[in-house]
RNA sequence: GCGCCUGUAGCUCAGAUGGAUAGAGCAACGGACUUCUAAUCCGUAGGUCGGGGGUUCGAAUCCCUCCAGGCGCGCCA
């Protein structure tokens, strides 16, 4: 609709300059809006005031102009005026909504999606927590937002691949067997000393204690730093496992696991550390190796080889994006937590000094999420291994309802999730709210199909019926939908969709108590059917990509 | 000290690309079920958009500055 209202006025415009009513063809950028005041239209355009400038005419004298020369050829326009400053607001006739209300059955499941990825490859990569503990909440609210922006992109028409980042390599693995270790020594009743900058967790014990059940008293035969290996890989594999676990309950599925490991095994690393010391991006400096990423704006160059040898996180960051450029991908978005922002310089540069445009790289920041139960921090302490995990949260409200209220704030913003509110089947907890629509819609063509009409499609004149406030507000709602999701997608913000959601929902329920659907009147009904079934449309197409689900019933 | 994020109704938050009288939910108050699911709806009340400057026809939105809160500033991960 509103590119027909684009069109419009730019031939208007056009016309009107053919005809010396304005001095100039030239276009400024100029919006088309749904006024937030019903009594100023239906859209609203600031076209008049913007061009003034470049015309040199008053707004308002523009204004006359276009008006006098829009050419309606399909009929949409009931009329047009200039209020205010010189806005030109537009009132359709109640007609023109159906031609737009029919694209929701027409599209189906595909109803909203612009192709404006148009099959470019891209990568988003999520969730990456280390293999050394249980997923929490905020890995939760990283999972909903990274596969709910792989969902949205992927329906905007890109090829989107979803990875996870395993950190499997490196010292925080060591403690991770280090700590294991020390907890089988303690079944085996030696007495330990536990230090602090070891895992603390009760997790750490039950794996100690497989191990204990599978090999015995075995691994101390052995020297230290081999049993610790051991533990190490064991410990990872079977949290990585439980990790899948988790996020596949919670509807989260990755394309790829990436190990870090793998890397350097593949000599990725060692590679990439190579080439740039010969091109003097990389530089000895105090026994260390250091990464120029000054040149490209971060406040001081890195380390990526220490001078003990060892490499740094850095190090294989840098070999895993551009790993990730090799593989094709035009575009890499990394969601992160937002106590990461500080690396996002270092890596850019990183990318950049690779070759790489600055608009390949995309990091979502995620900030943190606090847990409360009605209202009262829930106390969470990583150090003494004492927080409540995602499966945790998953079991006690459900997926749905975790998913979607990790989704009702701008990842900008800190998320309070309050357990006892989640649970809550009220309006409080907004995801009911949404789902009942869904319900109530298929509750209602259950009922029409036992009256034994729901077959059949309403004609033009029937559908022309859906004329009352209720019926329009609708069907404004459903146009609304598809530039939503195209903002959404530019802007990689999935809670533009949770809010849309929200504010269709309340539309639909608004109009569920004051409209009735199967009532005697059978054109009547056949056509608020169809409207149901579009909106019942709307609500599964826009869930979906949150990646909750649409019930038939409640 | 520097960088990033945040500051909008009593509370929790929307308001991308500057638009007309700043919105929603909760909480408060008053109403609506012999009817397709009341997990619902309707109404009332509630505001110095953190403060102060600036840009312009027009600012919650852009710029500067100050204040408050959170996070980050390692040859840690």
């Amino acid at each position: 609709m509103k590119q027909l209202l684009e069109h419009l006025i730019i031939q208007a415009l056009t016309s009107a300059h053919e005809n010396g009513l304005v001095t100039s063809p030239a276009f400024p950028d100029f919006v088309i809006e749904v006024p937030k005041n019903i009594s100023h239209g239906d859209y609203s355009s600031n076209i008049a005031m913007v061009s003034a400038a470049i015309q040199k005419i008053s707004p308002r004298k523009i204004a006359e102009s276009i008006i006098r020369h829009i050419q309606d050829t399909q009929g949409v326009i009931d009329h047009v005026d200039i209020a205010g400053p010189g806005f030109i607001n537009f009132y359709l006739r109640p007609e023109s909504w159906i031609r737009f209300l029919k694209r929701v059955p027409e599209l189906g499941s595909r109803y909203g999606s612009e192709n404006i990825g148009n099959g470019k490859k891209i990568q988003v990569e999520f969730v990456s927590s280390n293999p050394t503990g249980p997923l929490h909440v905020g890995h939760g609210r990283g999972a909903a937002v990274g596969d709910s922006v792989s969902n949205i992109l992927s329906f905007c028409g890109y090829d989107v691949q979803k990875e996870y980042y395993i950190n499997d390599s490196g010292r925080q693995i060591n403690t991770l067997g280090r700590s294991v270790f020390l907890r089988y020594q303690e079944l085996l009743g030696e007495s330990v000393r536990f230090p602090d900058d070891c895992y603390q967790g009760d997790y750490i014990r039950d794996i100690a204690g497989r191990i204990m059940d599978m090999k015995g008293p075995d691994l101390l035969d052995q020297p230290d730093e081999k049993a610790v290996m051991f533990c190490a890989r064991y410990a990872a594999d079977l949290i990585l496992e439980d990790m899948k676990q988790d996020l596949e309950s919670f509807g989260v599925f990755f394309d790829r696991w990436f190990s870090e490991q793998g890397l350097y095994d593949s000599g990725k690393v060692a590679d990439v550390i190579e080439s740039f010391r010969n091109r003097n991006i990389i530089y000895e400096k105090d026994g260390a190796l250091w990464f120029d990423t000054t040149s490209h704006g971060d406040e001081k160059d890195r380390v990526v080889v220490r001078n003990n040898g060892q490499t740094t996180y850095f190090a294989s960051d840098i070999a895993y994006h551009y790993d990730k450029y090799d593989r094709g991908f035009e575009k890499v978005i990394d969601v992160w937590g937002a106590d990461h922002h500080g690396y996002i310089p270092r890596v850019t540069a990183a990318i950049v000094s690779g070759g790489y445009r600055k608009e390949q790289f995309q990091v979502v920041l995620v900030q943190l999420v606090s847990l409360l139960r009605a209202g009262i921090p829930v106390a969470m302490s990583t150090r003494a291994g004492e927080f409540v995990t995602l499966r945790d949260v998953i079991q006690e409200v459900g997926r749905d309802a975790a998913r979607f209220i990790f989704l009702t704030r701008s990842s900008d913003n800190t998320l309070e999730f309050d357990l006892e509110l989640a649970k809550q089947k009220t309006n409080d907890n907004p995801v009911y709210y949404v789902q009942y629509v869904h319900a109530r819609i298929c509750s209602i063509v259950r009922k029409s199909t036992e009256m034994g009409i729901s077959v059949i499609v309403p004609d033009d004149a029937a559908l022309c019926l859906l004329n009352t406030p209720e019926d329009i507000a609708l069907i404004k709602m459903m146009i609304k939908y598809p530039e939503i999701v195209r903002s959404s997608a530019e802007l990689l913000e999935p809670h533009r969709i949770t809010f849309y959601l929200m504010e269709l929902a309340a539309s639909f329920h608004a109009y569920y108590n004051r409209q009735r659907v199967l009532t005697d009147d059978i054109p009547l009904t056949l056509a608020r059917l169809y409207l149901m079934k579009a909106v019942r449309q709307v609500i599964a197409n826009g869930l979906s990509l949150l990646g909750v689900s649409a019930p038939e019933s409640m």
